[in-house]
DNA sequence: CCTCTTTTCTACACCACGTAGTAATACTAC
DNA sequence: GTAGTATTACTACGTGGTGTAGAAAAGAGG
């Protein structure tokens, strides 16, 4: 599953920034650029919902969109979808680890020391 | 930056898993099960090269191509990539963390203890 | 030079994406 | 329930990336 166009990953941003389902009007009009037309952000709201990234609700008129996963468990989603192409995962995460910054590793090592807690 | 085609990939890992450069006839070769023509292979090799993914030597002949980052350089590049357009870097460091399973926990505390050794 | 190998150039089909008009459908007000 | 409006579905086109490879050009060896 490759990455997501221009306009579908602006509107998936605007979903995101929502913390309500919208109607593609509301997406229209939170848009960057506002120059797309209703029937555009439809369409691509549609193709989002066939590719299973948006859910749509149809009990009401007008059909109101969210995103089916938070931003951030997307992104974490598209990070083990790349890593599972990659045989030598360890080696793979080395480099990625090695290569986050300082600050990385410090929010790494929280991040795993909260793990560790929550296990006991 | 998107990510590869099939075969663009296909070319990639044959790349990769060869210790030397190779011609675009050793690279047919070696593909899996398909039966590309030569000049299909080199057109995709150029492409990968102006992509920036595979170095090219023009000084002998046949030319020789090799992947210009491993296999995991690849990959954490790819990963560092994702994390880029997320705007909560930990939340999604967090999530990916607590989805790689507890070898991979394992593996990023190991790798983490390394770092920390090797700043000393 | 002539031939063979290798590379470049050109081309086409297919598909994803941005774009949006037109047709169909559902709701609202009378 | 009919007219009008809002919303959605259907259809279509341009563009660009990828797989595909033939034809033409360039180099190497005799």
């Amino acid at each position: 599953m490759h990455n997501l166009g221009e306009l579908e990953r602006a509107i998936m941003d605007t979903l995101w920034s929502s913390d309500q389902a919208l109607s593609a009007n509301e997406v229209r009009d939170r848009l960057p650029s506002r120059d797309n037309a209703t029937t555009t952000v439809l369409t691509v709201l549609s193709r989002l919902e066939k590719k299973g990234f948006v859910a749509r609700d149809r009990g009401v008129r007008p059909h109101r969109y969210r995103a089916k996963l938070s931003r951030p468990e997307h992104t974490a989603a598209l990070m083990h979808q790349v890593l599972s192409h990659e045989h030598d995962r360890d080696a793979a995460l080395a480099r990625f680890v090695g290569t986050v910054g300082d600050d990385g590793a410090r929010a790494l090592r929280r991040i795993l020391n909260d793990l560790r807690k929550a296990k006991d």
